[in-house]
DNA sequence: TCTGGGGTCCTAGGACCC
DNA sequence: TCTGGGGTCCTAGGACCC
């Protein structure tokens, strides 16, 4: 009977930083610098106070002593492969979760194989994973989670029961504070009184993923594990707050059009195009309001995505109301390759355009993403770069190139 | 905790059809 | 002419994770 490990890098980003810089070690630090906001922390940040998501003025006001890093995901993505190529050296079935986690199937319960494994990331990346080994993907990420940083958890059948009744529900995987909350009115409150529901009362209470966690909680394997390549993207969104919230329709319309530049910037990347489009307004009192269309044609071309937002934007927003972020999700993503034999003209079209923003991608590489984009983003820009005076409508869908640059 | 950004999956209800 | 039953597909929205 095979049993699963889970394992969790200790601040991944920031470890990640330390380790290539030891100087960092035992200060605080922070990733995230160029968003403004702190991405990720290491634990001595955590432990004076800063809070994932602080806005960088905030802590260095706060917290001056604080070292804060731009985020630098090419390295991070390259610790994340030796990572798993050091798990692979172990053992055949490993399923990639995430960056720096992962779920890997093993013989028994063997504490020995986990140890090695932990040392060699600890010898060569000089990084430090916790891990949690039990029957389940469930019971094993509670492993993980036990004691951080740098822990190892075991989780035997026979003292399931043990760790269950000292955990809220709400730190099991999968349950979240609406749930948590639900379940706490139905008298439930540790993941013990959850394991030990019986099956016609969660057939009565539960929804499906519910029941599953329900089932994986008592030790029946009910995830399977996910071996091999990441699977396909099923969407690509791209979002963004601004402030101040405006009501403007105009300045809305212009951050959506930078929102289908940026997605659409990564659908060409990965070669695909998408078939829907959802785009969503956010409120100042954080209601969504939504709406999904189809696109005539799969397609990567911002013009012919943002004629579809234009032609419904009226049916989610409301004059009068503030907004503070815009939104959009590009679905049903196809390969382009794949559709490049299409017969349709349309489409051949379509992708003769998408050449054209593909090298428009190549200079946005070499200068940055600002060197050109969309008139119809303009607005939504610092007013540094939109000292250019353009009515938005008649500029649309034709270029501004260079200038605006400085 | 006054709340950023990019993802995934599930569900309920309506539309539509036979 | 005032109305059954069941299936499928679509979509808005909810919940969760990192």
């Amino acid at each position: 009977m095979s049993v699963i490990l889970h394992l969790d890098g200790d601040a991944f980003f920031v470890a990640c930083e330390v380790a290539r810089n030891p100087r960092l070690r035992g200060q605080p630090v922070v990733t995230g610098q160029e968003r403004g906001i702190a991405c990720a922390l290491s634990y001595e940040a955590k432990a004076i106070g800063v809070r994932r998501g602080m806005p960088i003025t905030q802590i260095k006001r706060l917290y001056p002593q604080t070292v804060i890093l731009p985020s630098d995901y090419r390295a991070y993505s390259l610790y994340s492969q030796r990572f798993y190529a050091i798990v692979r050296h172990y053992a055949s079935r490993v399923e990639e979760s995430g960056i720096d986690e992962c779920f890997v199937e093993l013989d028994d319960f063997d504490a020995g194989i986990v140890n090695a494994i932990r040392h060699d990331l600890q010898i060569e990346l000089n990084l430090t994973f916790s891990a949690g080994l039990a029957n389940t993907k469930v019971l094993a990420k509670v492993g993980s989670k036990w004691q951080k940083p740098d822990g190892f958890t075991v989780i035997p059948p026979e003292q399931t029961s043990f760790f269950l009744s000292r955990l809220p529900l709400e730190r099991v995987w999968g349950i979240g504070p609406r749930t948590a909350t639900r379940l706490n009115k139905l008298g439930l409150i540790t993941a013990a009184d959850l394991a030990q529901c019986s099956h016609t009362w969660i057939c009565d209470h539960l929804n499906k993923p519910e029941r599953e966690i329900w089932s994986e909680l008592r030790g029946q394997k009910t995830h399977p594990l996910t071996v091999g390549p990441r699977p396909d993207y099923q969407s690509i969104s791209h979002t963004r707050t601004f402030v101040p919230p405006s009501a403007e329709q105009s300045f809305l319309l212009s951050c959506l059009s930078r929102n289908v530049e940026s997605a659409s910037r990564k659908l060409r990347r990965y070669n695909l195009l998408a078939n829907r489009v959802k785009f969503s307004l956010k409120t100042q009192n954080f209601c969504y309001y939504s709406i999904e269309c189809k696109l005539i044609y799969p397609t990567a071309t911002p013009a012919k995505i943002l004629t579809t937002i234009n032609h419904h934007f009226n049916k989610i927003f409301r004059p009068g109301i503030t907004y503070r972020a815009t939104g959009v999700t590009l679905n049903n993503l196809v390969s382009s390759t794949q559709i490049e034999q299409d017969m349709f003209g349309q489409v051949n079209k379509s992708l003769q355009l998408n050449n054209i923003f593909r090298i428009i991608d190549r200079i946005g590489r070499r200068y940055g993403s600002r060197s050109v984009f969309l008139a119809s983003s303009l607005r939504s820009l610092p007013r540094r770069l939109a000292k250019t005076k353009l009515t938005n409508d008649k500029m649309e869908f034709s270029l501004n190139i260079g200038e605006v640059l400085k």
